[in-house]
Parts: C-alpha cells; structure tokens; sequence
DNA sequence: GTGAAAGCGCTAACAG
DNA sequence: CTGTTAGCGCTTTCAC
C-alpha cells in the first residue's frame, strides 16, 4: 500500500511552493514559463494525479455525474445512459451510474448516496414517481423521459413526443382498419404513459370512435412476462379485439408471443405496435411496428443543458419534447 | 446554494465536540449512551449525513467501486452489472459504472478517473487486453469474463467454464450431424474466445475430426453487422458448412439473420448455437440454442471476493471457473 | 466519556 | 510571477 504523491511531493521536487504547483495544473496563469515546464516535467515523471477528494473537498465541487436509471438491463435505458455518459466523458467529467432496478427503496438510497458524494449533477432517466427529489436542492439535474415528481421549480425536463408517439401508433392500427385496440400501459401512470394514452384517445376521436374502457390494460409493471399474460387472458375470456398498442416494445413482444402462441396471426388478425425501437423489436419471430425514440438526441440534449446549468447559466426553456418516428414492420 | 450541514453544526447543535460526534457517527464506542441519543437525534432532525469527500480524504477510504464494463447496451454485460451492483448496494457500497464502449483510449482514461477518485475497490468486466492495469496497484480488483493483461500477481479471476461451452456447443451440433462447422470468434482473441475454440476444437477430436482452419473465422468487432456479413460472404463464395457456433448470441443472430434472407433453412440445412443466453437469443425470428453463463453467480462471487480483498483477507483461489449449461432451441 | 488539535490534499485569497 | 496561509469536513491520537 505505496502512499501514493501527493502535491507537496511535486511541489518539493520542483522546488516551487503547492500553490504554483494548483496554479500549473490548473492553468490558472501567474507562472513562467520555465516553472510550468519543470512542474510539468516532474508530474509526468511521477506520474501524479491530483487527489480529486482533496480537490472536491475545497471547491466543493467534483467531476462526477450522477446518472439514475430503472433498468440498466434494458436496451432502452441502457442506451440513453451510453449517450448521456459518452457526452460527459467529452467534457471531461465522469458518470456514477445508479441503477435502482425500479425500486423507490434503492432509488431513495442512491440519491442520498449521490447527495453525500456531491456529485456536481444529477441525470434522472425515468426516475420513479413516487420518490421525492427535493433532497439536492442546491445541485443541477434534468430529467430524462419521466416527468419527475418534485416541488423544485428550477429542474429541466426532455421527453420524447410521447402524445405524438401515441398518436401514430394507433392511427397506423386504425388506418389499417383495425377498430378494437388494446392499450398495454402501467398502473403507476408515469407521465410518458399518460401521453402515449392521449396520443391513443385522440387518434380515435380523429375516426370518431369512442374506445372501449376496458381495452386500457394496466399493468402491475412493465415486462414481458406481465404482458405475456395479459394478452393470454384476453384471448382466453374471448374478449374480441384487432389491434395492440403496446407502450413498450418488451410488452409487445409478450403480446405478440402470446398471440402466436395461441395460433392467432400478426398482422392479419390482430396488429401491434410498440415504443422504444429497441433491437429485439427489429429481430423478433415476427419484427414489430414501433415508434422510435431519438436516443442520441436526448442524451446530448441532457449534457448540453445540464453543463450549461452547472456553470450558472440561465436557461430559457425547461422542458424539451424530441421528434418520434413510426418504424413499418411486420406486425401491421 | 444553501451550504449543507456538517458535523460542525450538530456538535454545536447537541452540545459537544465533533471528536464526540465522529465517534457516535462510526459506532466507536466511549460516548454515553445519553450523548449517542441527543447527537442521533440531532442527527436525524438536521438529516445530516457526512460529507464522504472529507471521510475519504481523512481514511483514504471511499466506499465506492469502480465497474469497468466494454458496453453496457449488450445485455449479458448489463445484467453482470446489475448483479454486481446489487450484490454491491447491499454491503453499503455505491458503484461508479464506466462504460468504455471497448474503446482502450477511453478505458485508460476511466481507470485514470477511477484510480483519481480513490475507489475502494474495481471490478473490471471483460477489460480490454490491450490495456495495461497495471496502474493502481494497491487497490483491490477482481476480473471478469476476460483475463487481463497485467503484471500484478494479487488479482482474483472469475469466468464461466468457456472452455466446457465451446465444447458442449460444438458437440450438439456434431451429434445431429453437423461436419462442417463454422466457428464465429473476434479477432481480439480474448481468453473467453480462445477458450471457447479450445473447446470446439476438443469436441472435433473426440469425433475424430479436424476441422478446417479456414473454418475459423475471426471478425474485427463482435456485433450483429460483422456476423451478418461474414456469413453473407461465405455464402456467397459458395463455402460448404452445415454449422455455426457463434462465440456470442448478438454474432448468432446476425449469421441466422443472413441465413434465413438468402432461403437457407434453419436448422435443417445449417445449425447455429450461440454463448450467453441473452434474451435476444430466445425471442428472435428462430429460437437460437446457446450456452448458458451463471451470470447471477459471478456479480456474486466478484462481490464476496471483492470486499474479502478490501478488509485485507488473503485469498486462497485466485481463480474461479463457473458452470455453463447448453440451452436447446429451434437452431438445432 | 469527552475535547483540543493536527492533518488528509487541495485551492484561493493575500501579500509581496 | 511566487510563497504563505487558512480552511474545506472529517477522523484520530493524546490529554484530561
């Protein structure tokens, strides 16, 4: 367990006091040239680097961000988290990712933690609605995709065109002449889902229909398994419908699994459309119709901002809303 | 930006020093139990909770663990994550994810990130053999899935028995009467890779076969894309084989992908299995049989070893080998 | 049982 | 241009 050097090393091996040596790294100017090229020199030789604990301690600030997530495991999460972190690492800072497995306990658990560690940001992909987050209230964050809730008027927020998303999605069923389309939601009612719902309301009204109250299906939590039965229930109480708005891909893959399993065909009897685009939505026994989500963008976006808050910046707007896209498939 | 609360103010708040606060905080004892209750309540009422920056840089000691991981969208390394956080949240440690999307530039820099940060602990997920880690020696590391390419003596390894894997791969195929197979592998040659065709090769012997070299085929990445296109050129270049065995699920269904859209039949004329048991492998257009990797068990295994190495056990394995199971679907 | 004081590694006045 | 100094929040001797 060598102790590893310190700035007092370098600063006694340079033959310069520890504040010109801050001052070099930080190039913070009020140096010469020649003292530069000697710290530099020496730092290199010992390969030293600054202890960002004594560092975070004095300014109060570290480089890392915190990053939360409910699922780490699906495509979909995982992939905002690769942009938002590939970003961060551009600009120099590194990502604590939390994942909470969609559980309030360890959600609470990690923010604290986060808290405690002084992360100088904080990315909420989908954060649980039922968690408050009024603890950091002194540190930045945007959320990503859930509309988070909080009492902290000074939080930014970028979703994608969820009422849109909904939209399109069901138009596509409807114009395809489907009439009796089931909604696959989740009970916690996230404000994603209430948006896709909307987006599936209006596209009805667009036809003149009014759809039936017993096609929204909420379900205890968003899987494939629990859609899986879902749907199996559906058929087995002969329940009559011709179209399947899943609001995430992973539920309409159960769906469509358990549609063919029961020997009922898709599209032609029944057809799907999902949200997210995730691979397996491309590469299942028979590929999904989806609405694609601009991951990439959200990602971006959420640096971007969430940056600019950190250095102080006044930011205009609060809340952004991402292009969707209708992926074709084979399910429609 | 309210300044938070520090242990200064609650040793003003209930009346002594912070020597006495620092020691309820940690449980070190010579306090009265009177103190414990006033300071603990005080505690509570102000909910403070330590600065870790200034206990980190007081016991160089943080109670965090760096996970270093090549791609977090690939679900296999995701779900090792996953376990190896929880495992890891329930010893009171947070996790600092890297995700270096096998990019050894990056993968430096994380370890840089981590060795600055003075994690307690790493793990590393299929580290990049090309990057030396030989950086922070007196810290911890377990390593998982790939060996690493160090010189340190004191580090643990964990893998599935990737030998066994390619062989029983292999084997499956060779009892139903594959002769001509193919072995999908990435040209890193990682000791997972290389042992998986160990195992292939085995399996042939037993048989009495030696395989073709030109059977080998050694992609430049492993993904979905490369697997499509050297499969689309075999077939194209007329090559006779009436097997695959993929070193990877995502490397399986890109050669069934290619099969399939040019007519071939699986697995009547061609048999695939995969490695990983992803869940991509048991949804997509035709099931695909592969190896199962106790993935459960290694964030497990990692994590027990892991905080054994922390409070400065001295480790009899140094390496651990994990079951594989075949998992038959439609590809065989 | 409790407190005073030193110091972990670093930065930021301030003085020169 | 450079050094001295105080102090970030915490733990840990050492006294009492």
């Amino acid at each position: 367990m060598t102790r590893s050097v310190t700035i007092k090393d370098i600063a006694r091996l340079s033959g310069v006091s520890v504040a010109t040596v801050s001052r070099v790294i930080n190039g913070n100017g009020r140096y010469s040239k020649e003292t530069e090229d000697r710290v530099m020199a020496v730092i290199k030789e010992n390969n030293y680097t600054p202890n960002m604990l004594g560092k975070g301690l004095r300014t109060n600030k570290t480089q890392t961000i915190g990053i939360v997530v409910p699922d780490i495991t699906n495509e979909f999460f995982a992939t905002i988290v690769q942009e938002v972190e590939r970003n961060l690492f551009k600009a120099g800072y590194s990502s604590l990712v939390c994942n909470t497995n969609e559980n309030p306990e360890v959600e609470k658990r990690y923010i604290s933690v986060l808290n405690v560690n002084r992360v100088s940001g904080l990315v909420y992909i989908s954060g649980d609605t039922r968690v408050k987050h009024n603890a950091p209230e002194n540190i930045p964050a945007v959320y990503i995709d859930r509309w988070p809730s909080t009492t902290r008027r000074d939080i930014v927020f970028i979703e994608s065109d969820n009422f849109e998303g909904g939209r399109i999605a069901t138009l596509e069923m409807l114009q395809k002449g489907c009439r009796r389309i089931v909604f696959l939601t989740d009970e916690r009612r996230t404000s994603a889902q209430r948006s896709r719902q909307e987006g599936y309301f209006r596209a009805h009204s667009e036809y003149g229909i009014v759809p039936d109250e017993s096609f929204i299906i909420a379900l205890k939590e968003i899987s494939y398994d629990s859609a899986f039965s879902a749907i199996s229930d559906l058929c087995s109480r002969q329940v009559k419908f011709d179209g399947i708005f899943a609001s995430t891909d992973w539920l309409a893959l159960g769906a469509l699994v358990a549609l063919e399993s029961r020997g009922i065909r898709v599209p032609e009897q029944v057809k799907i459309v999902g949200f997210d685009n995730i691979s397996i939505s491309k590469h299942c026994s028979t590929p999904i119709s989806t609405i694609n989500q601009d991951v990439r963008k959200m990602g971006e976006k959420a640096v971007e901002i969430l940056l600019g808050l950190i250095e102080g910046k006044e930011i205009d707007k609060k809340y952004y809303v991402l292009p969707v896209e209708l992926i074709r498939r084979k399910t429609t």
